[in-house]
DNA sequence: CGGACTGTTGATCAAGGTCAACCTCTGTGG
DNA sequence: CCACAGAGGTTGACCTTGATCAACAGTCCG
């Protein structure tokens, strides 16, 4: 267990909207509070279930989770993998029956957040409320992008770009280092994101691995040349970036 | 031009907004100031441009209009089809840059809804505010359904899901009689929107019509069994329906 | 009448799927 | 300490889906 779990203020969401803007003190302790209380989960395990309803949103401070639906027939497709400092999914709040769900790959620790919890913070900070606003387009920018991969990229640009895509992620918590990261899905899991066998998944890493775009050993993960990978995935911008200016404006009067 | 565009109080959110919940009179007189000015434009003109800022969304009154991102190679991936009705899409508010674009397929009706005017009538009645957040889960949704198509179904489930889809979408608005519609865009566009080519989007419509699942002539679709067609694309659910009840408890307390 | 646009059909091809064998780890129990 | 099981990854052989290329037909419109 690491440090923040003892201390719950710093939970990896604090570190992700830091990047966006200097938080209040008050803030940082109701955003704190959101983390309780904290509970935990093994890898293959639900955290939620497809047609589940519900008014809870989930809070991923530690571990990899997907989001994804599953056909009768067996057929998989993950939408989008979760790592930690990420709330999936807020729109749960307002929606009867959620049509995927939510499963850990890894040991987890999350929280779930009631959506009155959530709203009463917003209110309190409508700052926050921007930039969750903000953030939540960001997850909306990725779906698209996403979308664009699996309908017209070439089964090496798709996994180019989810690499790309994972790598933005997880440095957006501060969890790349020296441009490398752990990697915990397997590779069936690369295959249901991308639309792919997971045979033709090895064959691809194998070969971006051959021509020098990536370093692999086990669940370690390097981009020798992020902006290489970046340009295979057809992705002309980063992600992200700083708050654009006028958010602020739209919700910081009364 | 039709008889709303003279009285522009009936614009089709509101026709939409109304299968959810009964309005009141104040309500229908504000969104339908969000029509004012009228604007218009002709089939292939861009609405909004990638990698355009702006804090205004579209507000889509008449004609079909596509979201879509372009290669610089050409390729092209159609993100979803907007129909009357459509607001597309709010989340422009608050990003610098978008990363796609929107294109009128036919000649469209629409108007500007500027973030603090919509904000500002979502003050005045929460309830309005509760059902545009379902409306806009509703949408997210279905882009999930559209993503796994991509990634996991058949050619022709592929198919099948885009017109259940396009299906769906219309009927939310009145624009579906006797289980027929008018479908503006060409097989290139279907293409691009499904991850096929215009050639073999060709062969799946004549298959589906061959075995009696749908009838065409020009731009008229028909759906000859819905039910069937719905199991093909592998849906489960039907998407929209009623409003779940505890919404309202979200946003009408201050 | 000629040209753009759209859809249809046939012929051929290639990207990626499927099947199957095998290998390497890692953990487990005797 | 070894045998074994199970999961994940790799590789080769073969096959299928859907792409590509090309010709042609219908329709609309100036």
């Amino acid at each position: 267990m690491q440090a923040w779990a003892d201390s719950p203020v710093e939970i990896p969401l604090i570190r992700k909207l830091r990047q966006c803007m200097a938080l209040r003190v008050e803030e940082v302790r109701d955003l704190g509070a959101l983390a309780q209380p904290l509970r935990r989960a093994g890898a293959r395990e639900d955290l939620a279930a497809q047609g589940q309803s519900g008014s809870t949103a989930i809070l991923l401070h530690e571990g990899w989770a997907i989001r994804h639906r599953t056909l009768r027939d067996g057929r998989r497709q993950i939408l989008d993998f979760a790592v930690p400092g990420d709330l999936c999914d807020p729109s749960r709040f307002v929606v009867a029956r959620s049509d995927f769900a939510i499963t850990a790959i890894s040991p987890v620790v999350y929280s779930l957040v009631q959506a009155a919890d959530l709203l009463a913070l917003l209110a309190r900070s409508p700052r926050l409320g921007a930039v969750m606003w903000w953030l939540e387009a960001l997850e909306e920018s990725f779906t698209r992008a996403h979308l664009v991969a699996v309908g017209r990229l070439t089964a090496y640009e798709r996994v180019a770009y989810l690499l790309w895509e994972l790598y933005a992620r997880l440095k957006a918590v501060g969890l790349v280092q020296d441009d490398a990261f752990d990697l915990p899905p397997n590779q069936d899991m690369l295959a249901d994101a991308t639309g792919l066998s997971h045979v033709h998944v090895s064959r691809t890493l194998n070969r971006m691995q051959r021509e020098g775009v990536i370093e692999r050993s086990g669940r370690h993960m390097r981009l020798t040349d992020p902006a290489r990978l970046r340009a295979i995935a057809q992705v002309d911008r980063e992600p992200g970036g700083p708050l654009p200016r006028h958010i602020h404006d739209l919700l910081d009067r009364p």
